[in-house]
RNA sequence: GCCGGGGUGGCGGAACGGUAGACGCAGGGGACUUAAAAUCCCCCGGGCUUUGGCCCAUGUGGGUUCGAAUCCCACCCCCGGCACCA
């Protein structure tokens, strides 16, 4: 019971109290026996917080409030609902802030959890803190690395050279993102590329998968779309060029080919490419090979060698990023070499040009510039000869091409294969190489394998040793979790390995197998690894000998509900679901899908832009939330405009929601004492709609048009001044409860109830037949034109309605124009007469 | 360039193909007050008007329909993502 019986409505009153009733009775808290025996559990997700030092932003607070309206929503509908959060604090971000500031992140992070903790309590989300975690913390990165062992045995993971960015400045690697047009984001250096040996996961090899399980999943369409995109799945052929002139060693015939087999023919090394157009191969005139492909220094005759070699070196200087600039001038050089096309029989020149990436297909090109822009603009650049070999509708076989075309028709100067439409010139054309063992139908994925080293100190050590006898070897499970030791000097250097190589007595250890003395690995692992599984843990924190439960795991996951922002669309859920479906297969999980529903929240806009500190246009929240209270703030953000789509944020809107709070609670109190009267019919037909709507909307995320309605409904309830009845506030209280649920709480036990509204299935019923109307206003339309409107009974008869029509002097005077032609009646919405 | 999502009053936004602008902000007027705050009431897309009404209006131009913000076609603009992927 409310002890503090103030008459005017107290925010930070009301929700002190509440929070601490909350927190002392365990509301939200499971016990783990709880956790064990579930009846109708509710995963509620949202995406963990990274705890920066300058606090929750609003756009944190937007997305958990959104996410929270919803778990409390399903709670009062009778669920038990598992609504978990914790923090995301390994990463570059936390590292070169921690350099910033110069304190030790081992000191910053527990000083920001603890900052972000207290706004998370003081903004009413109905969390479980018993279940909380911190993906820094030993407890939890231990099983980080455990996860990291089971991909290892299980083939998934492995260790191989890569090409990375490197600031020259920073002295460290950079993400893609980090590089901005060539240059260091944060110094404005140029980046280079380096070539480092890395662990890799072996996502490729779960493309298929990840792809046709999305067609199953109940996502936001643009979060599926951007994975489809970013898997990139294209099917074409790998075909074969015999090379000229080059003597087929041991050496190069080790890395040429990708599929394996057929390396050579009659005594040719046989190049290999990929392609989606081999129905087009007539047209090919010359090939392209990646700076970075193996062949390319066999290909190179001695007059080319100078200039293949400097370009190759220009290459090599650029960043990845800069290299994809399609914008770019093509550039390349010819090798010397030639290839034989095996389906003209012609020798084609071999060319190196950076326009040909080394990480995609094989590496290397058949070039058809007739029906390729990229291939027609280098065609151009370097005066090759651009043939036809499709016409589309209006070409003739030698119509000549001033740009490429790459639309449908059909094939011609292709030999027995001429008049072929494109998709069947496709497969034929694969079928004829197939059979002189020169081609393979294959399908090329963009989708790479997910590089988790990182050269840097804050994150969790991936658990290998080295030893010269025994080469990598992992750590033993029960030897985890591999600590991160704390050095104070944890600056990346010019050395390109993690700082952790800096820390001799750390990475100086024994082999786990042979007792000789080895070496830790001192890369740690990428942040992108502790977010692709910290939802399994959450509900078996308690537990301190398992990753995660099996029994409380099958209870609970996968999450009902994930809500969160699509920039995390591809990168974080794909690798979560990657992850899903290792461990399945790996035993350990009996599902493979983590999360059955997911939702996109929009972006909160101030002034024109995205909130930032570079505009100078972010809100803190604290002191609005001291002003209004958190029950106002999240009422406001929630009726900014729709949750999945954003909003823009004015400070004075604000009042709006704080007005009807306000109201709210002075229509409340006073009859908070009274027995339920029966509600006036009027209103109660109006409260049955706004019960209706909401109950549709709310789980649908239609949060502002549940929030109208709501308010739309106060204000029959408060019309002319009329004083509420008891029966006809009750039920709106429920209704708010998950929007603002500390007010809830207070006009709850005010109303006589001894429990938290959150501790029952509280969501209030509609009777339909409540909801009908018994008479309507009908708009009337003469050749489609609002001329009046009539009040009838509800599913008045035609006739009827028409009469009344008629005798409307404005309608009556419209129809004066002609004759009456036609009558469209829709009943209970509009009559239009049509006349001429 | 490609893929998403959008263009509706001064602003945020509502509208199963059926009275465009719900709900709210801002603004204007009034009541209460010595005054202010708070609260309450009224007005609030534009133009014309004999105050009965009439016309225009949902990015632009076409179309389908008795009727289009909503469906179709073409185009313009804004936001987000991807971008030499063969």
């Amino acid at each position: 019971m409310p002890d503090d019986r103030s008459e005017w409505y107290d925010p930070s009153a009301v929700e002190t109290r509440w929070q601490a009733r909350w927190e002392a009775r365990g509301t939200n808290a499971y016990s783990t026996d709880e956790l064990r025996s579930p009846e109708r559990p509710f995963y509620n997700l949202m995406m963990f917080p990274y705890p920066s030092a300058e606090g929750l932003h609003v756009g944190n607070i937007y997305a958990f409030t959104g996410a929270d309206v919803h778990g409390r929503f399903q709670q009062l509908q009778g669920h038990q609902v598992f609504e978990p959060i914790g923090f995301d604090a390994f990463g570059i971000h936390s590292e070169n802030f921690a350099l910033k500031v110069g304190t030790h992140p081992m000191e910053l992070i527990p000083a920001n959890v603890a900052n972000f903790t207290r706004q998370l309590r003081r903004i009413g989300g109905m969390f479980d803190w018993a279940h909380t975690l911190d993906t820094t913390h030993p407890d939890y990165y231990r099983w980080t690395q455990w996860l990291f062992l089971q991909l290892y045995k299980g083939g998934l993971a492995e260790r191989k050279e890569a090409p990375v960015n490197w600031c020259p400045s920073c002295m460290t690697v950079l993400a893609n993102e980090q590089v901005v047009s060539g240059l260091c984001e944060r110094c404005d250096s140029a980046v280079e590329q380096r070539r480092i040996a890395q662990w890799f996961f072996r996502i490729t090899d779960y493309a298929q998968r990840l792809l046709d399980n999305l067609e199953t999943l109940d996502w936001s369409e643009t979060t599926k779309k951007a994975q489809r995109n970013w898997i990139g799945r294209s099917e074409g052929a790998l075909l074969r060029f015999p090379v000229l002139g080059v003597e087929p060693t041991s050496d190069l015939l080790e890395s040429v080919s990708e599929s394996g087999e057929g390396k050579t023919r009659e005594g040719h090394l046989l190049l290999e490419v990929f392609t989606t157009r081999p129905d087009t191969i007539f047209g090919a005139t010359y090939m392209v090979l990646a700076p970075e492909h193996p062949l390319v220094d066999a290909l190179t005759t001695s007059e080319q060698r100078e200039a293949v070699q400097s370009y190759r070196e220009k290459a090599a200087r650029m960043d990845l990023v800069a290299r994809k600039k399609e914008e770019k001038e093509k550039t390349g050089v010819f090798t010397g070499g030639y290839c034989r096309n095996p389906a003209t029989g012609e020798e084609i020149p071999v060319w190196v040009a950076d326009y040909v990436l080394m990480e995609y297909g094989t590496g290397a090109i058949m070039a058809v510039p007739g029906h390729d822009e990229r291939d027609f603009q280098f065609a151009r650049t370097f005066e090759l000869p651009v043939p036809r070999v499709v016409a589309g509708p209006e070409h003739q076989a030698d119509t000549p091409l001033d740009e490429a075309y790459t639309g449908p028709g059909r094939l011609v100067n292709s030999g027995d294969f001429d008049g072929m439409e494109v998709e069947v010139g496709k497969a034929k054309i694969t079928a004829w190489l197939e059979e002189k063992d020169l081609a393979v139908a294959r399908v090329n994925y963009r989708l790479h394998d997910w590089c988790i080293s990182r050269q840097r100190y804050w994150g969790p050590p991936i658990p290998i040793v080295y030893c010269d006898r025994c080469g990598a070897v992992p750590v033993p499970e029960d030897q985890l979790p591999v600590v991160l030791p704390r050095v104070e000097d944890f600056k990346p250097d010019d050395s390109g390995v993690s700082p952790l190589a800096r820390v001799r007595e750390w990475y100086e250890t024994e082999c786990p197998e042979c007792g000789s003395d080895a070496r830790r690995e001192t890369d740690v692992s990428d942040t992108f690894l502790d977010s692709a599984w910290y939802f399994l843990r959450y509900p078996s924190t308690d537990l301190d000998d398992v990753a995660f439960d099996p029994e409380i795991t099958r209870s609970w996951l996968p999450v009902d509900c994930y809500i969160g922002g699509n920039e995390h669309a591809v990168l974080h859920l794909l690798y979560s679901r990657f992850i899903t479906m290792a461990l399945k297969d790996l035993g350990h999980l009996d599902f493979e899908e983590p999360f059955t529903r997911f939702r996109a929240h929009g972006l909160i806009i101030r002034e024109g832009s995205k909130m930032s500190k570079s505009k100078g246009n972010v809100v803190v929240p604290d002191p609005i939330i001291e002003e209004y209270g958190a029950d106002t703030f999240r009422l406001y953000l929630m009726f900014l405009g729709p949750f999945e789509e954003g909003g823009d944020y004015r400070d004075s809107g604000i009042q709006g929601p704080f007005g009807f709070l306000k109201r709210l609670w002075d229509t409340v109190v006073p009859v908070a004492d009274l027995d339920g009267d029966d509600p006036d019919p009027d209103v109660e037909r109006k409260l049955h709609q706004t019960i209706e709507q909401v109950t549709a909307q709310v789980p649908e995320l239609g949060y502002n048009t549940s929030i109208a309605a709501m308010m739309e409904y106060l204000n029959v309830v408060r019309a002319e001044g009329r004083r509420a009845r008891r029966g006809e506030v009750e039920p709106l209280i429920p209704l708010l409860a998950p929007f603002c649920p500390h007010i809830a709480e207070e006009l709850w036990a005010r109303l006589g109830h001894d429990e938290s509204i959150f501790e029952g299935a509280n969501w209030p019923d509609f009777d339909p037949v409540k909801t009908q109307e018994d008479r309507v206003t009908l708009a009337v339309q003469v050749n489609g034109k609002l001329r009046g409107t009539v009040e009838l009974p509800t599913g008045a008869a035609e006739d009827d309605a028409l009469a009344l029509a008629r005798a409307e002097p404005n309608v009556a005077r419209h129809l004066d124009d002609g004759e009456l032609r036609r009558v469209i009646y829709v009943p209970d919405r509009l009559l239009n007469l049509v006349v001429g």
